[in-house]
DNA sequence: TCGATGTGATTAAACGTTTAATCACATTAG
DNA sequence: CTAATGTGATTAAACGTTTAATCACATCGA
């Protein structure tokens, strides 16, 4: 009628011993002998003993929870974060709580607040683009670029720029068009001058989603009929949903991919790879950097006195820059031979 | 060189007065003269007082904390809910745990189990496709479609699938195929029954793709040019990716959206709004299901004695089912014209 | 004046765990 | 035989909060 919960006194009080052994023979700590450690293990199983959070994490002061901020939740590259995060985390014993910083300015500290007023032991954070994350005496982890000040580990965005740069290039592309989001980023940034290091022979324009949307509306056409004509056969994106916009507005323009035009993106979404033409994008390594992200964050966290009332240390991986790799689909072929796209050249 | 985090004691000991006190004038409970209770409180924020999760949760057996349960954060679609979700339980004071199932049978379990050993409250579960939610003492809500057994809220599938079909339907085509991914599901049976409810007057035909890929492996092609071909001049997709299949399959075929073939799909997801042509859909209410789950779970919580042993009864909401929006784009046309489509049409 | 009632605050226990300090006892060395 | 050492287990305090029980004191009715 109350075998709700059992708890260490009443494993205790089962097995006519103290709570201090009991606690000692599960966590493996103290001395005792060999067989009533068993004896205790046993019991413990068969009673469906569960320790208490709460319980354990008032006397240590360690609650065994991380916190995850997140830009934008419904930004579908995040979720890939989320999920190995939460996957490695769970790994390591520690559970995930949540945080949205709504792409807003001021939620971003807000929700880094509200995580360490629940106790977390630590955060990961991937910061909304171009923001400071304030110190804290809570080691923070933080995943954007290689060469953002206080960056824990992230894709070598801009390796990654010059591998499907490269990619292009080989192709025999000589006018390629690179579409950024939102020139604010780092991230894209790091792919945009990443693909940029690879296409000094190459002629290239960029253009920036946000400037165009100021300018036309949000969800305005991006024009890229109008570039083809001017002889850009390539068309570099800076993550996968752009490269979806652009892929879908040269087909409705009756422009075939990739016989007229190649397109890439970036982060190898779920649904980039059943469109047609399967799309041509560059990868994360998730589970390599989540691994490393909380490793560190881990290390951090243990490295530090409870008592210790100073900002924490930056968190540092030992790897900063983790390689993407290029996904070659069907999105991306050779450039138009000059024959076909010739009447299509411009002028200048 | 000590302000690190003053507690309740520190409090009371800076003001000369006891810790109940305090506890009563910050919670507001006990019997205490206004102005003492201004003075405590306005100590406790220039001090910087903030309540440890742990004590209290140690105290009164709730830790503030709900669990939520994902059956694969890496689908596009999961993130809005958990950012809705998130919104609203922030909003109630609690945090939110997240767990994947990973899209496996064992792990839901797994997941619920670990969930409640961290010592959640309650839980919000989307639960994979057709699986049992185990019945626990802790309260959960369940997210899934209104006719599934223990369900607390959900969008009214049916009513969205009858809407996009009656779309369909006015803009006089004949001929639909209904395109499904997994016939397993409970919410894709409830669209897919949804639109043939308005389409007794209408040929249709529907679609697995699970079992298409199962023949002709994964990330197939659908052979929609063939389905057009016999006359089939919309396609009702089951969610949004799989319109985005369905439509990037048809226009590298060379068949004009919407002037030749009518698409729509499910879930309103971000991208769907900027590919060309941007697509027809039906949106859920995500917020108002997220409100409604959550408001039910936190009555639950509430209303449970601490020491019930009894498994917790199903969390119902005050609504069931949540309406849908159509959402009208450019992805969905009237029919051709019969004079167009003539030589297309089936010999039957 | 005495008991009854009310007010404003305090005392003390409890939640379940961890862990330093201690203890009882046996074994062994000197 | 005594002291030192070791072993295996216990005692007790502490983490920070909530809350029932209690207390000191004043007010009030009779």
């Amino acid at each position: 009628m109350k075998p709700s919960r059992p708890n260490l006194s009443e494993l205790a009080r089962h097995l006519g011993v103290s709570i201090a052994t009991v606690s000692n023979a599960l966590s493996g700590k103290g001395r005792l002998s060999p067989d009533l450690a068993r004896r205790i293990r046993d019991a413990a199983d068969t009673l469906g003993y569960v320790p208490s959070q709460a319980g354990r994490a008032l006397r240590t002061g360690r609650s065994g929870v991380l916190g995850l901020v997140l830009p934008d939740i419904g930004n579908p590259l995040y979720p890939e974060i989320a999920q190995e995060i939460e996957r490695v985390a769970t790994g390591a014993g520690y559970g995930v709580l949540i945080a949205n910083s709504r792409d807003e300015i001021a939620a971003q500290d807000k929700a880094i607040f509200q995580l360490i007023e629940r106790g977390v032991d630590g955060i990961v954070i991937v910061p909304r683009r171009g923001t400071k994350v304030p110190e804290t005496r809570c080691p923070i982890a933080i995943i954007d670029t290689p060469t953002t000040p206080r960056n824990t580990v992230s894709a070598d965005h801009f390796a990654g720029g010059a591998e499907v740069a490269g990619h292009l290039a080989a192709l025999g592309h000589g006018r390629i068009l690179l579409i950024g989001d939102d020139p604010s980023s780092n991230v894209q940034n790091a792919r945009i001058n990443g693909m940029r290091s690879k296409l000094s022979g190459v002629e290239t324009e960029t253009i920036w989603i946000v400037e165009l949307e100021a300018r036309h509306g949000k969800g305005c056409a991006l024009g890229l009929a109008d570039w083809r004509k001017r002889g850009f056969t390539a068309f570099a994106c800076v993550s996968d949903p752009h490269a979806l916009r652009a892929l879908t507005e040269l087909q409705s323009a009756g422009i075939a991919i990739p016989a007229e035009a190649s397109i890439t993106g970036f982060d190898n979404l779920q649904w980039s790879s059943f469109i047609s033409p399967p799309l041509t994008t560059v990868k994360m390594n998730m589970p390599e950097i989540a691994t490393l992200a909380l490793d560190a964050l881990v290390e951090a966290i243990q490295s530090r006195e409870a008592s210790d009332d100073t900002p924490s240390p930056p968190v540092t991986a030992r790897r900063a820059a983790v390689p993407m790799e290029l996904v070659i689909r069907r999105s991306s072929g050779p450039a138009p031979s000059a024959g076909f796209s010739q009447e299509e050249s411009p002028h200048a």
